[in-house]
DNA sequence: GGTCCGGGCCTA
DNA sequence: AGGCCCGGACCC
């Protein structure tokens, strides 16, 4: 017999199998991990299929080594996703193996934690010299409580008398597996929630159907989370295993508490918060089948579980379910597949679903089950839209309208808590010298520099590098430094002058410590009155009691951004937002200050309406030839040498225009020019973009990363990203 | 990615 | 002739 290998190197060969003899008395399967010879060297290498005869030069055939573990690592179906990644997203077989590994197993360092106990090892006290009083206390203790940790006892009594009792025998130690499970900081009652009739049919609905994609489009605050929760139990019901996915930023503690409260120690957490060891730990309870439920962020979906009984994609429109560095995939495919693999249902769930989700459910790809009323039957919060404009007009060129300031004044006063939401870190987005007009901006990148009050420095988002602050413009001397648009940071400080309230901040730099997240959350939450400052951090699955108002500063900060997409992600994150507000006894309100009060993704967000934001959406799509109606590609070139950026860029380019000629009507556009960012980390960047019309994209779209797999070139690195997030 | 091989070029 | 460096092919 002759096995399929892939080796376990990083490079190209990655990709392609290499056929290698199976020696009569072994017996392999598909997933095994085996030992093989390659060149004159040996490695490991995961065995993808297997067949009767090769056609590689019999002569050259090498046989397998041995098998490396007693349990494959990778299951059949595992395979068999690598395999649908490799033909859908083009990537290596390799990297998409990778995926379904142990974290950190590369690194082979973590393993399993073991802790030293001890326990007594007579059943009567022996006697002893009277001098040894140590050694008794520890014997009296031991007596007690039967076993300890060593280090409990070397803390209490000092590691010597103990050894010394182990060397006579009379207390002996062993080793115990530790789980370094993430323990739960976040305690949420457990409350018995009642369920209203939606739920019920959705929940009944979804648990009787076989494989098949569900767009569950449920108001903020309609009780989604309960629809998954019951789903998934059926699925346990049933014998069979769940996966939960949540966007990296919304994993929030409330969630894990829910989930820990619902199903205990069968839930497994999978997060990048976690450290290292907790993670092995984790994924290892997964594989032993000691946990049944996978809760995590997208590479979630990769969890080590068989019997699949359902997938849960919450937050379906969010970014984070696309990898934007390799291996590029969709999560959503990837889900679809497996539910599939396993004929088992999945549910993307949002209240804003993404465009594409939404047209797919539309073309009848999905089925769509709707929540309409919120699950404490509280309406939802009114939205007002500001004109900031018309404030400037009437004198008030502050951060705050007068109508959120009134409003603020009144949440106070009434003692309830406030959320202000502002989708910019920092203090202010830029600093320029009044005089000469000068703005610092990164050295390796090409952007301005975001000026940070709280340490006093000057911080490059992209790359991170620190810059000291200016006192006095580099160039002109003048000490006159303006501001640019405000931060977080700003906000805080403004609201400090105004308000005596504590006031709290959540963005990437309040959070850089392991717990300040989850501290800066539960401070919030215990605190009436208070003001939490945020970014889109605080947007998603919160559920605060006593929140009352929302204020979005600055509306168009996602609307400016020049991205087919900008529109749709303004829209949902003012509706995800705004669900923040009156979530219990009090109404919720929320104020959206924006300078173009009258655009459609503002009119539609402050009715609720998602039918009509989608239709004037779609519709643009479809004139302006963007996806769902075209595959969208980017050839992302990159080189620390501009020209050699800029020739690869053109040669690849020629390439694609040459194809284009052999198929010119499925061709809507292609075009070569500097990345927005025309440089990041060091790096010049330059981007092919085309687009594809939808029914030849699977002739098409091989051939263009054949033409950048083939046009390869020293100090330059070709990335094709399908249907990219992030276009700058 | 690692390794080997061969061509080109230097040194003596 | 011998040594060394670099780029390219190949790995089953």
């Amino acid at each position: 017999m002759i096995a399929e290998v892939i080796v376990n190197v990083e490079s190209k060969i990655a990709g392609k199998p290499f056929d290698y003899v199976v020696p009569n008395e072994m017996k392999v399967t598909v997933g095994e991990r085996v030992f093989v010879p390659f060149g004159n060297r040996k490695i490991d290498g995961y065995i993808v299929s297997t067949k009767d005869t090769s056609t590689y030069d019999s002569s050259k055939l090498k046989e397998i080594i041995k098998k490396e573990d007693k349990q494959p690592l990778l299951s059949e179906n595992m395979v068999k996703v690598c395999f649908f990644m490799q033909n859908k997203f083009y990537i290596r077989l390799g990297d998409a193996i990778k995926l379904f590994l142990p974290p950190f197993s590369k690194s082979g360092k973590i393993k399993a934690k073991m802790t030293e106990y001890v326990k007594l090892n007579v059943d009567t006290l022996p006697n002893l010299s009277k001098s040894a009083k140590k050694q008794l206390e520890i014997l009296l203790f031991l007596q007690e409580k039967n076993e300890a940790k060593q280090s409990e006892i070397s803390s209490k009594f000092g590691l010597s008398p103990l050894k010394t009792l182990i060397e006579k025998g009379y207390v002996s130690k062993y080793y115990l597996h530790e789980n370094r499970s993430p323990e739960n900081k976040f305690k949420v009652e457990k409350k018995d929630i009642v369920l209203n009739s939606q739920q019920i049919d959705a929940i009944d609905t979804i648990i009787k159907s076989k494989y098949q994609t569900f767009l569950l489009h449920g108001v903020t605050g309609s009780g989604k989370t309960e629809v998954y929760i019951n789903c998934i139990q059926d699925a346990l019901r049933k014998g069979k295993t769940a996966i939960m996915l949540v966007p990296e930023i919304s994993l929030t503690p409330q969630m894990f508490a829910r989930f820990k409260n619902a199903f205990g120690d069968t839930v497994a957490i999978l997060h990048s918060s976690l450290s290292q060891g907790e993670r092995f730990d984790e994924w290892n309870r997964l594989k032993d089948g000691k946990a049944k439920i996978a809760i995590g962020a997208r590479s979630c979906i990769f969890a080590p579980i068989q019997n699949v009984g359902i997938i849960v994609i919450d937050e379906e429109h969010d970014s984070s379910y696309y990898s934007e560095s390799n291996p590029r995939f969709h999560t959503h495919e990837v889900a679809r597949y497996i539910a599939y693999l396993n004929n088992c249902p999945l549910i993307l769930g949002s209240a804003t679903p993404s465009v594409e989700s939404f047209y797919l459910a539309k073309q009848g790809e999905y089925r769509i089950i709707r929540l309409t009323n919120r699950a404490n039957e509280k309406e939802l919060p009114a939205i007002e839209i500001v004109d900031m404009l018309g404030e400037i007009r009437s004198g008030n060129t502050g951060v705050f309208s007068q109508k959120f300031l009134n409003e603020l004044d009144n949440c106070i006063k009434a003692g309830h808590q406030a959320m202000i939401f502002i989708n910019r870190r920092g203090f202010s987005s830029f600093v320029m010298c009044r005089e000469c007009g000068y703005v610092p901006k990164c050295e390796d990148c090409d952007v301005s520099l975001v000026y940070h009050k709280e340490d006093n420095m000057l911080k490059c988002h992209y790359c991170n590098k620190r810059y000291k602050a200016l006192t006095k413009c580099p160039k002109c001397g003048s000490p006159s430094i303006r501001f640019g648009a405000v931060g977080t940071q700003r906000v805080v400080e403004e609201l400090k002058n105004m308000f005596e309230v504590p006031i709290f901040r959540l963005d990437n730099d309040s959070t850089q410590n392991k717990n300040s997240y989850i501290d800066i959350l539960e401070n919030f939450n215990h605190t009436s009155p208070s003001i939490l400052v945020g970014t889109q951090m605080i947007a998603k699955g919160h559920d605060f009691n006593n929140v009352t108002l929302v204020g979005i500063v600055d509306a168009d900060v996602s609307l400016n951004v020049s991205d087919y997409r900008a529109i749709e992600r303004t829209f949902s994150l003012i509706t995800q937002v705004s669900g923040r507000a009156g979530r219990s006894e009090s109404e919720g309100k929320v104020i959206l200050q924006t300078y173009y009060p009258k655009h459609f993704a503002y009119r539609c967000a402050s009715t609720y309406d998602y039918g009509a934001f989608f239709k004037k959406e779609i519709s643009l799509r479809e004139v302006a030839h963007f996806p769902p109606f075209v595959s969208l590609l980017r050839v992302l070139v990159m080189s620390e040498f501009e020209k050699k950026a800029e020739e690869e860029t053109h040669a690849i380019f020629t390439k694609i225009k040459e194809l284009k000629e052999k198929f010119s009507g499925d061709f809507v556009y292609l075009s070569a020019m500097k990345c927005p960012r025309k440089r990041i980390e060091k790096k010049f960047r330059f981007q092919i973009m085309l687009r594809i019309v939808k029914r030849s994209e699977s002739v098409l779209i091989p051939k263009i990363y054949e033409i950048c797999d083939t046009m390869t070139r020293n100090g330059v690195s070709v990335f094709v990203e399908n249907d990219p997030q992030n276009l700058s």
